[in-house]
RNA sequence: GGCGGGGUAGCCAAGUGGUAAGGCACGGCUCUGCAAAAGCUGUAUGCGUCGGUUCGAUUCCGACCCUCGCCUCCA
């Protein structure tokens, strides 16, 4: 049974209840990745984003249809691989494997179904040509073709331009002159000799298609027609999405997504990333500075609202280490106390409060933020009385299952305890025999000989507790 | 020029027509050999500025200031 959620549609520019076709189906359709590089930490904001919306239509008890492209042909790819001197496909794929263990460090969730484009030309083909018998696209004399977007009346309905304006815009190419209008974009792209071995049969000769096609193609080969959400970064709304639905729409004559989900970049310092400012990071360049995946992911998902800008600083990233840390605290002890091994969740007020309040700032739009303040309210409450000792071992169950619950759709993951090194386990022991002596110099000394190799001791009423620091 | 997003404590960030979640940082206390962790507690009479509507606005309206983004292939 599905409940009710409300998403933030930017073609209506409104918070809407979410109203899948088939339900409990919910089809996505997410823009993937151009596999030319590492991606950066902007980009897998936009992967966390969607994430956190896929988790959040599990829980709420939806059967979540996801699929991702990943795009290994376009002219970074090509330009790529003739530099390194091997295979579109060999240097593609490379990245292609890079991206899900980087989405993995970040515990997100791979989608049910990852096509290439270069995996399904054919069906690009296809389209492109219903396109071009209905009118709505046109070769030109050189063997590419464009969507004549004056065949296309709604076109501008999802960013709000009108062609007027686009008309004055900056960077309108020039160069171009085999189109018709100067909006007209291209769908497939002739060959080239910069294109080297790279290029496919067609009707219109050789060449590869253009950027939009793909993602319409694979939407309709994959989820159908009509969809329920098509997601991405906010800088693809003009004109990367506006031409999907204008291919679409052109050639299925019906509408082709239903909500649309776009999440906002990432800034870091307050600044744009690029190249010449030295600030485009890789997630393996945050763990490299010592943080973890699960405290990249906090960061992320705690440092704004997915529709708004998220500025990036390695301050954020230590408030987010030790924002986690206190998760984990608060986790340790938990487990620590042994929970009863139930089935069923025990009645506990305070568990039912904190996940009432947990979902209710999920349904509406994802607000992650006032979600993980209510998680933090529930530590606080249960870490009090749980050094108290005022909890049932089964209503330590039901505070377990309170994080079972949320960390389902947070996806920030438990504590893993690595085993303790030999060494340092030598040196607690030492220690441990030291404050029995009450040798306290000996014992400070051999603390510090252990936080050097990078573990932390806590004296508990227990005993010494080792930690990885 | 067109379209849109922001301006809330030292930093980050939710939020609402009725008197401001949470995280980080900081101070005090409890606990501790000392720490750490945890708890308790203290930090915005204030939510860009000026007007207006209202019994009452940070929240609605208007103007203005500042800032960020998009306007043809960048998540």
């Amino acid at each position: 049974m599905s409940e009710p959620i409300s998403l933030y549609n930017s073609m209506s520019r409104a918070v809407e209840p979410l109203r899948p076709l088939a339900p409990p189906r919910v089809s996505l359709y997410v823009c993937g990745p151009t596999i030319y590089n590492y991606g950066h930490i902007g980009n897998f904001r936009t992967y966390v984003a969607v994430d956190l919306l896929r988790r959040t239509l599990t829980h709420f008890g939806y059967e979540v249809d996801h699929v991702m492209q990943f795009t290994d042909v376009d002219d970074k790819t090509i330009r790529g691989a003739r530099e390194n001197g091997v295979p579109l496909k060999q240097f593609t794929s490379q990245f292609r494997e890079a991206f899900l263990e980087d989405a993995k460090t970040l515990n997100i969730e791979i989608p049910e179904r990852t096509p290439n484009a270069t995996d399904h030309i054919p069906r690009m083909v296809e389209l492109i040509a219903t396109l071009v018998d209905k009118g709505a696209a046109y070769a030109s004399d050189d063997g590419s073709v464009y969507f004549r977007i004056a065949a296309f009346p709604k076109y501008g309905c999802l960013s709000h331009l009108d062609l007027e304006n686009l008309v004055a815009g900056a960077r309108v190419n020039q160069d171009e002159y085999e189109k018709e209008g100067v909006g007209d974009f291209v769908l497939w792209k002739k060959w080239t000799v910069a294109d080297g071995d790279v290029g496919w049969d067609s009707p219109w000769g050789k060449g590869r298609p253009g950027w939009h096609i793909e993602c319409s193609a694979l939407s309709m080969e994959y989820l159908g027609e009509e969809i329920d959400i098509h997601g991405g970064g906010t800088d693809l709304r003009f004109p990367h999405h506006e031409n999907e639905i204008a291919q679409s729409e052109a050639a299925t004559g019906h509408t082709f997504v239903r909500s649309w989900f776009h999440v906002e970049h990432l800034l870091v310092d307050g600044q744009k990333m690029s190249k010449s400012l030295g600030n485009m990071y890789t997630v393996r360049d945050v763990l490299a500075r010592g943080y973890t995946g699960r405290e990249l992911r906090y960061a992320l998902l705690s440092g704004a609202h997915y529709s708004k800008n998220l500025n990036f600083t390695w301050q954020g990233m230590d408030d987010a280490k030790t924002a986690v840390a206190r998760i984990d605290e608060w986790r340790r002890l938990v487990r620590n106390l042994s929970p009863a091994a139930l089935d069923e969740p025990p009645l506990l007020q305070l568990a039912a409060d904190c996940l009432n309040d947990f979902n209710a700032a999920l349904r509406h739009d994802l607000n992650a933020n006032k979600a993980l303040g209510v998680l933090f309210n529930f530590i606080s409450t249960t870490n009090a009385g749980l050094h108290r000792g005022q909890y049932l071992p089964r209503e330590i169950k039901a505070i377990d299952l309170v994080w079972t619950a949320v960390d389902a759709v947070l996806g920030l993951g438990d504590v893993t305890e690595s085993s303790v090194p030999a060494e340092v386990q030598s040196l607690a022991e030492q220690r441990a025999a030291a404050r029995k002596a009450k040798d306290f110099a000996a014992s400070d000394t051999l603390r510090k000989q252990i936080e050097a190799l990078g573990w932390k001791v806590k004296d508990t009423p227990k005993g010494q507790e080792l930690t990885a620091a």
